[in-house]
DNA sequence: GTTAGTCTTAGCACCAGGTACTAAGTGCCG
DNA sequence: CGGCACTTAGTACCTGGTGCTAAGACTAAC
């Protein structure tokens, strides 16, 4: 592989080696294009290619943002407006990872992490959980669009909060119903014996 | 920072700390324990860390794997048993990203990815979206927790299945109810032009 | 053919962030 | 006081690089 290339061409077919592979080291490059290491260095120095291990902190750095990003938001989509037990509003643009790759529709669940975070966001307590949802998905939402969903609090009794959940792209409403928040649950780092979670019944549901 | 600590709590705090920012190195360590490298060293291997190298590598390998999860599957979860049109069943383990990192409790939207996921490969279509769903969340789920779910069509009626959709973390029901599942919904590419879709009525979710 | 220029290579010193090991403290406990 | 757990210093070695110089190979022009 990689025989009598000239430079531009090795140097091209680099770019793309280690943008497939950014793990691969100088010396299997070498061994790949049958040149010397020294050689993959010029070139990536011509390049502007950082060496292997910067290129591994940099994809480590940025599943780090990304991990960050969902703790620290604890929003899919961006927080447009937020009025505490009151209501809210985030957008969401779909991309790529959202999306059936064949039709290019947004996958349901995504749609309802919208709301779900939004709803969560909105209860004022130091932990809120989804208690339940009864959610009708209207259109189907493509990759690129951006999606307005708004949740409001339409009653509150003791600790579950009933909220009314839409969405739109545009003027079309994508999604919409209601979802049912839980703040401040009892005893929740005790695993599965929280009773008063689990003693919620239908006539909490209001 | 970090005096006067005898070994065995110098090493729970040095989990931590290498927790919270995989990046850190021996000598920033030390630094901050007020001991020397070869003490973090020993610490370390003792608890079986590994190096901020490979740390940072494997960091890097995860988010590549996790894209390349994404991408591929088309499931959150592992589907374990698939009856095309009749039932389904996946198992999915909580990881750090799927929980808020206050309370290790799973974010809601992660349970409803995997029914969502497991009804969307059930309905033998080439497309199939989520129309409509009802789902109790009667649980919270920890880090760490294997939930299995299975989703079984109990209905049909033209282009619409009714499913029933419950999971459990062993014998602990977390979530159940309804979701109802639209194959093949027509002229998908025509954006907002799906008339077919949006006259999907009260009437047609039996 | 010679000469100039480009491209490639080898060799060397140096670096960070380690591993693996030995030897020498240091502090506390009975 | 001895003995043991713990900590530290020091050494040799490792990988995957950087940065530099000097030398060789090839080509193209005169």
């Amino acid at each position: 592989m990689g025989f009598g290339l000239n430079r531009l061409e090795r140097q091209a077919l680099l770019h793309q080696a280690i943008e497939e592979n950014p793990f691969v080291t100088d010396e299997q490059l070498a061994a790949q294009f049958s040149v010397s290491v020294a050689t993959i260095r010029l070139d990536r120095q011509m390049l502007a290619i950082p060496e292997a291990r910067e290129r591994i902190r940099r994809l480590a750095e940025g599943l780090q943002d990304s991990v960050r990003a969902l703790e620290a938001d604890e929003v899919v989509g961006t927080l447009s407006e937020l009025s505490l037990n009151h209501f809210a509003v985030s957008t969401f643009t779909v991309e790529r990872i959202h999306v059936f790759s064949r039709t290019e529709v947004a996958r349901g669940h995504f749609l309802f992490a919208q709301i779900n975070s939004l709803a969560t966001a909105l209860i004022d307590a130091k932990i809120a959980l989804t208690a339940r949802s009864e959610l009708r998905f209207y259109r189907p939402v493509f990759l690129q669009d951006t999606v307005t969903a708004k949740v409001e609090v339409i009653a509150q009794r003791g600790r579950v909060s009933k909220c009314k959940a839409v969405s739109y792209v545009h003027d079309n409403l994508v999604l919409g119903g209601f979802i049912w928040m839980l703040a401040n649950p009892l005893a929740i780092t005790e695993r599965f014996q929280s009773a008063a979670w689990v003693t919620l019944d239908e006539e909490d549901m209001f």
